[in-house]
This record gives structure tokens, C-alpha cells and sequence, in this order.
DNA sequence: TGTATGTTTGAGAGCGCTCTCAGGAGGAGC
DNA sequence: GCTCCTCCTGAGAGCGCTCTCAAACATACA
């Protein structure tokens, strides 16, 4: 079995350019490329990635970070999905990927890992307001791809959702059914997605006429903290909930529920994301989708392309929602 | 800024060899070592891992294969859970890993890209029967950890729960409660964890004079599974039903209550895993807690053993596994 | 026939690192 | 003072690949 480019050659009897030639694309003359090729076919080669590497600077290999709270990282299904997408764009591009997990890998080990040259690019969620790593990483000069993006990545390469007017839209519904008290729970206080969610609700509530404030309570993504948030908005009296993520929904649900008060008929509730539970839930739960396989999916494409054509420039991609209305919010739809 | 060994050793005054000395640690005097880490420090050098790689045949990253199918891999939170855990160790030890998921990736991908030369061990799940990709990573030389082990992988470096005692003990505690029809939803056809899962429910049965057969569904692992196998079980008047899957296990409890059967009265139920949502059921799961997390952060680091002293052989760990006893089987614990 | 143009090929110079090998320095033992 | 060891260091040979450059050959045009 041939191992090296050099024990091909010799076997193909031309050189170990020519070889090269072949299995890359070069010009090579239809006889010699057909000679090369059966050799290739009975050798079973496989070339050396590290030699590869080290000859062209290119690794095929991207890394991807969830820079976020480990336990938080698979508790949700965003994360699984965007690792999905991602792995699947991925795989289909014959490119590796190198994963690293939650925040306990810290800046510097991560620095170090990625300034190694053995990655040609990074996708890294960028939903922390303030994250130094990410503010590394596209120093770096590594070609980077942003899910999410801070005000301060504007002219960065991203793939992100349009929170803040899904947020507006979503509240926009809630307005509509009458609901006067309309409370909002909030995604993680660092959080940009949460932030432009909070304003999205508070835009939606001004342009209403209602008072923008005074109805909102700190959550953190998660249903425990969605159970908590949703007590207090209860005492406040409020007859709809629109919650920062479908997990705080479900939590706000299980409160709503132990209070005694009735979806949607005393409170109406919505969500955001459209996990797959949100429509198992009971009552089915209004929310915003969002494709988050498709957003891991675009953030492999984005760098993929940006790694081919470099001169190309940032390139910044807003992935559409959708108000997905169910009968937490609706209660004579039709089941 | 320094980017290269040269470079440092024309910074230091030494020869190349030196500075790798230093930073490998080989034997350099203290002087020759203090003086080429002022200069480390100060140039903030970092190792081309493609060279490094290309020199010494290691390059620090180890594959993982998550090879089951795409739609399964996050619906249930045993994969990530393994992730998670195999992400800790790995960190840890600062090796990189570079990720496969679901069937996608076809055999044939695979095997091109492991033997790249790439990685230096790959972890790979191997819970399907018969799994050509895991034949073929075996025999391909390459340092593996297997999560799961069919038969013909008793040679196998492995990490493992005795799923076969654990099912008997499940079922010996379903018996215990005096059930005398107990029936099993199995896990995916092809898995050797379902099979043992079956296997130990037999046995369970067979010890206790009962007819170890017939109450019998197959299911997927998945709640849907769980759902439709339930329905055919309570049609046949069980009066438990022991699921290889807690996701299982919650499909079917959907269909107990569905069919106006009561948990535990009517159908003692009873899952496999313990995940998170496990406890939160209403009522609570009595099910086999296994370490999942904890099974992925000991292949990470059975692999990295097995990388550090090939000559040890072979490294198999059997993780215990524990029977939680909740209210889905003994309805008057207290909660 | 001579020159210009294009195509195919091979030689060879790296890419940045590891590791072996041998040379030089310094101390111990005779 | 000599040899023998030990310890430290530098020179240099790769690792397997890519890519440039120029030679070799073929084709086209004047």
C-alpha cells in the first residue's frame, strides 16, 4: 500500500508533482491522469493531513466554539441544533471541525488552541454582551463567522435573527388580543439576544400606547428561572406573558398553572424559538420560530465562502422568523 | 512578533534544537532554559501544530464519532450528556477533538478521514449491532475507545454499563412490588443496549417463575416509540411496563394516561437513564441511573491513557449503574 | 524555417518542527 | 597529564506535501 505521494509516483512512473497534479486539479494530459489514477484506485492512499497543512497553510479544518455556560450548553436544544446545522454543512463540505464546549475552556486556553495555524477559520456564538474571547478571536485574524452579533460586530461576519423586531411582532400579537398587561421575562441579563428582545417587547408596548416598563421580570433562558419570573409577573397582575425563550415559557407555564390561573384565558403566554416541545405543550404554545439548524447550517456556509474568497469581505446574514400562534395565546384555534 | 522556532533561537542565542528542548522539555542547562523562556515569554510563541504534527506523528486531537442517527443524536440528551463529558476530560488534558455526528457521514467518508493521519485515537459510540464503521476504525490501527460494546468487541479498549444486570434489576424490583405482568418496551432493534436491556428483563422474569415472554413491544428509544408500544402493552393488561428508555418512558406514560390508567396503580412504569426530565415527571420515574456525563469523561480519558502507554493493552471500564426508586412504581414514597 | 504561444512535466525549494548524532566542555579517576 | 564519562548543545536530516520555475515539447503564426 502506497503511502506517500513519492511511492505513488514511482508506481504511476511520472513525478511526484505530476501526482499531486492529479488528485488536486491541475493540468495533467488525459493518459498520464488516467495512468495516475488507476494507481490511485489500487493503492488506496490517503494523503497526510499535516504534511498538507504545514505545504499550503490550509488545515480543512474549522473549529467551532459554544462559548457558553456548560450545563446550559446541551439543557437547551439551541445549541444541540446549531450544532447540528453546522455539522452538517460541514461534513457535506468534506471540511473537519474541532469543537470546543461551554465557557470552562477559558480565553487563554482557547488563544492558544486557535492561534496554533491549525484551524482555517472559527464560528463562535457571540451572544454575550461583553466577551473578550470573541473580541480575540477577531483580532486574531483568523477568518471568523459570528452566531449572533454584538452592536460592536457590525462589521463582523455573522448569521443572526432579527430579535428585536421578533420580539416587537411577537408583543404586536399580544397587543392585539386586548391584553393591556402585558409582562415580559427576560433571556440572560448579558445577553444580546435578550437585550433586543426586551426592546423589541418595549417598542411593541410604546407604539401601543401602554407604559413600556414596570411589567418585566429578569430570567435566564432557562424554566427554573422562567418558574421564578413568572411568579412575580402573576402577583403583578399581568394577563399575558411574552417569554425570551420557549424554556422560560415552560416554566412560566408550570407557575401560571400552580397559581391557579388558566392559559390563555386569564394570562396568555408566548414563546420564543419553537423548540419541538413548544408545540406539545398544553396548551401548544405561541412562539417565534426561528431555524436554528439552519442558522449552523448558514454559519458553515458563510465561513466556508469566506474562506474561499477572503476579498469577498464580512458577509452578514439575518436569517427570517416566523410568529408561530398556538392556544396559549389563542384558545379557540382549532387543536 | 516571534513565529517561528528559528526565530526564538536567533532571538535567544541558541541553536533551534534548544529552544524545542525547552519547550518539550529535554535536558537544557538552567541558564540556557531561563534565558530562552524570557524570550518565550516575551514573543507570545505559539507551536505550529501542523509541523509538530507532521514531525512526530502526533498532532494532540482525537476523533470522536457520534454514530448514530442525525434526528436522535440531541433529541435525547444522552449524547450530548456523553459530549459534554468527553469535552471536560479532553480540555482538560488539552488535547483537541474533532467531531463526527449521526449517520451521515457514511462509512467510507469516515474511514478517508481518520486515517488522515489526523488524529491520534477517536472515541466512538458503538451500540449498533453490526456497525462497519466501528469494524473498520478497529481494525484500522488507530487507537479506539469504544462507548458500548457488542460482543466481538470483548478485546476492545471500552466504557460500558452492565446493561443486562441492570435491566434484571429493575425488573427483580418490578417483581418485587408483586406485579405479575410486567411488560417491556425494548430499545432500538439494533442496539446491543436494548438486546441486554431485553435480555436482563428475560432473566428477571425466568428467576421469578413468571413467563419470560410475550408482554413484549418493540420500541425505538425514542417517547413517540414509547407511545405506540405502550398502547399495544395495556391492551395486553399489564399491570408494569419497563422501558429501555426514560424518552420511552415518557411516551408511554402519555399512553397509560390516555388509555384512563393510573400510575402506579394500575401500571407500574419504570425507564433507563435518569436524565433530567426523569424526576420531574408527573409521577416522578423510577428508572437505572447511569453517569452519562461521567461515561464520556472516562473514554476521553481511557483513550488519553491508552495514547500515553500503548503498551498497557486493552482498557475496559464497566460504570456502575443505580436503581432510583421513585413514585412511578411506589406511589406512596413521600414526594 | 524561425519566432511566439501554450501545454505538460519534473526538479527542487521550502513549510516548521522533532530527533538523532556527534562534538565540545567539564569533572572524575588513574 | 591522560583517558573515560557525563552533560549540554548545534548541525542537519528528515516528516509528506504544495507550489514555483523552467525545461521540454507541441502547436500556431509569420
Amino acid at each position: 500500500m502506497a503511502r506517500t505521494l513519492d511511492d505513488l509516483a514511482e508506481l504511476s512512473g511520472v513525478s511526484r508533482a505530476t501526482v499531486s497534479r492529479v488528485i488536486n486539479g491541475g493540468s495533467v494530459s488525459p493518459e498520464t491522469r488516467q495512468k495516475v489514477l488507476d494507481v490511485l484506485e489500487t493503492t488506496n492512499y490517503r494523503p497526510n493531513l499535516a504534511a498538507r497543512n504545514l505545504a499550503s497553510g490550509k488545515s480543512g479544518v474549522v473549529g467551532v466554539v459554544m462559548h457558553v455556560a456548560a450545563q446550559l450548553t446541551f439543557s437547551d436544544n439551541y445549541f444541540a441544533g446549531l450544532l447540528t446545522g453546522i455539522c452538517d454543512s460541514l461534513t457535506e463540505h468534506a471540511a473537519g471541525m474541532m469543537l470546543w464546549l461551554g465557557n470552562r475552556t477559558k480565553e487563554e486556553t482557547l488563544d492558544q488552541i486557535l492561534s496554533m495555524g491549525m484551524l482555517d477559520g472559527i464560528i463562535v456564538t457571540a451572544d454575550t454582551v461583553d466577551d473578550p474571547l470573541v473580541d480575540g478571536l477577531r483580532s486574531s485574524g483568523v477568518p471568523t463567522v459570528l452566531i449572533g452579533h454584538r452592536r460592536a460586530d457590525s462589521d463582523a461576519s455573522y448569521v443572526d435573527i432579527d430579535s428585536e423586531a421578533s420580539a416587537e411582532a411577537i408583543t404586536d400579537h399580544l397587543v392585539g388580543l386586548g391584553r393591556t398587561r402585558i409582562g415580559h421575562i427576560t433571556g440572560r441579563r448579558d445577553s444580546v439576544s435578550g437585550r433586543d428582545r426586551k426592546a423589541g417587547y418595549r417598542q411593541s408596548l410604546r407604539r401601543a400606547g401602554l407604559p413600556p416598563g414596570g411589567l418585566i421580570a429578569e430570567g435566564d433562558y432557562t424554566a427554573e428561572g422562567g418558574y421564578k419570573a413568572a411568579a412575580r409577573l402573576i402577583e403583578d397582575g399581568v394577563d399575558a406573558i411574552f417569554c425570551a425563550s420557549d424554556n422560560t415559557a415552560a416554566g412560566a407555564l408550570d407557575a401560571i398553572r400552580n397559581a391557579g390561573r388558566r392559559v390563555p384565558d386569564d394570562i396568555a403566554l408566548a414563546g420564543f424559538d419553537d423548540l419541538a416541545f413548544a408545540s406539545e405543550l398544553d396548551p401548544p404554545l405561541t412562539t417565534m420560530r426561528q431555524d436554528i439548524e439552519g442558522i449552523g447550517q448558514e454559519a458553515a456556509r458563510n465561513l466556508l465562502r469566506l474562506l474561499e474568497r477572503p476579498e469577498g469581505g464580512p458577509r452578514r446574514v439575518l436569517l427570517p422568523t416566523e410568529l408561530v400562534i398556538r392556544q396559549s395565546t389563542v384558545g379557540w384555534l382549532s387543536g
